[in-house]
DNA sequence: GCGAGTGTTCAATCAGGCTGAACGATTCGT
DNA sequence: ACGAATCGTTCAGCCTGATTGAACACTCGC
């Protein structure tokens, strides 16, 4: 799991066992035990091998991502998910993955809930069409079409449509929340 | 570094350093020491307090977030960051953190690139106007506007316009990779 | 005052990470 | 066909350093 990574990275750069373990100063019988997963290496093995691989340390740990190549989603069949409040929202992306975009639709007078939420995330809302008015942590921003905004979502957070006519926006988050 | 974030997430959840030790049975010593810095904690350790703290492993080396409260992008003074090929990118997002948000504008006959790029992350591209050809490892798919796409970054991949209008598009990629 | 909680420090121990050496399989050049 | 040089792997044993329990100083209620 934590070995495969560090085997692939090292496959990758078309390294040997030998010249992977003398660049992070460590033996050969290391890497390859850690590889195979017979063994844990400690912190500070690890931090060497990250360094050699030129690879931030916890790269080492990353889940493998999923396996998707190129998933293409039609205007026509989105897929809706969870309706939180009353913002209708539909998947623009793959739904595999960290990260997540989806449209969001708030008519007149809506609101995505009427307390704020709060989860660990980040995100970032571009508006298509029409007001939108973001709360975050109590400051509150009135975005027209074409702005956009981004906050850390484990500040308490909602959306609100104080306008006259429907507002559309396209919202990223990664990871995705639910 | 690594502490500080355990720290963190121990103090989010309202926890002693007692509490945790307990859930992650081991020493409450163990946890103090690891949070300051004195010593390196095994593995077996950290995975120990990472289920204790309900968090994957991977999220205690995470980067420290950026600490922003609420950024917002007026449309009229976005900034404009590299231009890889044709491809004018504004942003979109704030720029910290790990979730980029761009809004893309590639002119008729434009190309992201001459050559597919490839870079570990993931990413979506949400068509606002005009038609996108998006080539994703050799694959080809043509976005009108409404249409989305989303794809592993490692995959080669670059964008085209095959059309006779500018095509706009929003790009969301996890994580930033320039 | 006491008791229960907080986080911290330190000596002592013992698990376990690490190494060096030897292993069998390859792939060279000759 | 043969060393020579690589590849990755295994194993016993050393020795570091992660882990612990006990004692510390402190703040809060009662």
């Amino acid at each position: 799991m934590l070995g495969g990574r560090i085997r692939a990275l090292r496959e990758e750069r078309g390294l040997s066992v030998r010249r992977l373990a003398a660049a992070a100063s460590v033996s050969p019988a290391l890497v390859s035990q850690v590889e195979r997963g017979i063994n844990d290496p400690s912190l500070d093995s690890l931090r060497r091998l990250a360094e050699a691989l030129d690879v931030p340390l916890f790269d080492l740990f990353a889940e493998p991502r999923e396996e998707h190549d190129l998933t293409v989603v039609r205007a026509a069949d989105r897929i809706e998910v969870g309706t939180p409040g009353d913002v209708r929202y539909t998947r623009l992306s793959s739904g595999s993955g960290v990260l997540e975009v989806l449209e969001g639709v708030l008519e007149p007078g809506g609101r995505s809930s009427s307390e704020p939420w709060s989860h660990p995330a980040e995100e970032c809302a571009v508006v298509t069409s029409g007001r939108l008015l973001v709360e975050v942590a109590g400051r509150r921003a009135t975005l027209e079409a074409g702005d956009s905004c981004s906050f850390d979502s484990r500040r308490p957070h909602r959306y609100l449509n104080d306008g006259d006519e429907r507002a559309v926006f396209v919202l990223s988050v990664t990871p995705p929340s639910w």
